[in-house]
DNA sequence: TTATTATGCATAAGAAAATTATGTATATAT
DNA sequence: ATATATACATAATTTTCTTATGCATAATAA
């Protein structure tokens, strides 16, 4: 996923983050995207990804839809209605950590 | 340590930093720093701290002296010079994580 | 044309980092 | 006397990730 050991617990959040925002994709879609918009450092592991989408599908915050283009298989995945509930949950959740760690780490700006 | 799972893989960033902004520090008072710097937010436990300074000890990053006050141990950590350098690296990791999240959930501003 | 890379899914074994639950011991406040 | 605070420690378990596979099709490069 990259170096760096702070992008543990992370997953989740820029998984559903990234639902809603687009509306529906596909795993590998999501490997690629998150890629691009972070410019290479960020690589989303497949053994990471497809068990957090089926667990995610589990806890009845992701629908799942497959398709079939150029013959390949795909899962389009897309936010359940308590799935963009906690969308904004993780989000609330992702400011509040930053808030928290600038606190730690620049007490002075805080 | 928070009901947010974002802070897995932060424990290090934090003990690294208030050691080097404080100077030496024992266990006990690290947890409390922290609880007073967020103001409750973020609970540092036990059973996650102290193996976590063992091993940056194990690894060179932190010096130990042992003193008793009152009675009671007291296990003082300081920043070796390759934890000074840590450090640094910690605290760039967590800028650039910050940024490479910030690109991810508000992809506009980025 | 054959090998590699890209696309697309999946899971299993193992490592890392935390939680939760204990355990020991002293000091202080109720 | 009992609970809370101080101060350390570890063991069992869980969560989350990495690394290593595995299958299958399409496109590209050698």
């Amino acid at each position: 996923m990259s170096n760096s050991k702070l992008y543990k617990g992370s997953l989740n959040t820029i998984i559903l983050k990234l639902l809603n925002e687009q509306g529906k994709m596909y795993g590998y879609e999501i490997t690629q995207k998150v890629k691009a918009l972070t410019k290479g450092e960020l690589n989303i592991t497949e053994g990471a990804l497809y068990p957090a989408l089926h667990k995610l599908e589990a806890e009845g915050l992701l629908d799942v839809e497959v398709a079939k283009v150029d013959n390949r298989m795909r899962k389009y995945y897309k936010l359940t209605e308590s799935g963009t509930k906690e969308t904004i949950n993780k989000l609330e959740e992702l400011a509040e950590y930053i808030k928290t760690m600038q606190a730690l780490v620049n007490p002075k700006l805080a």
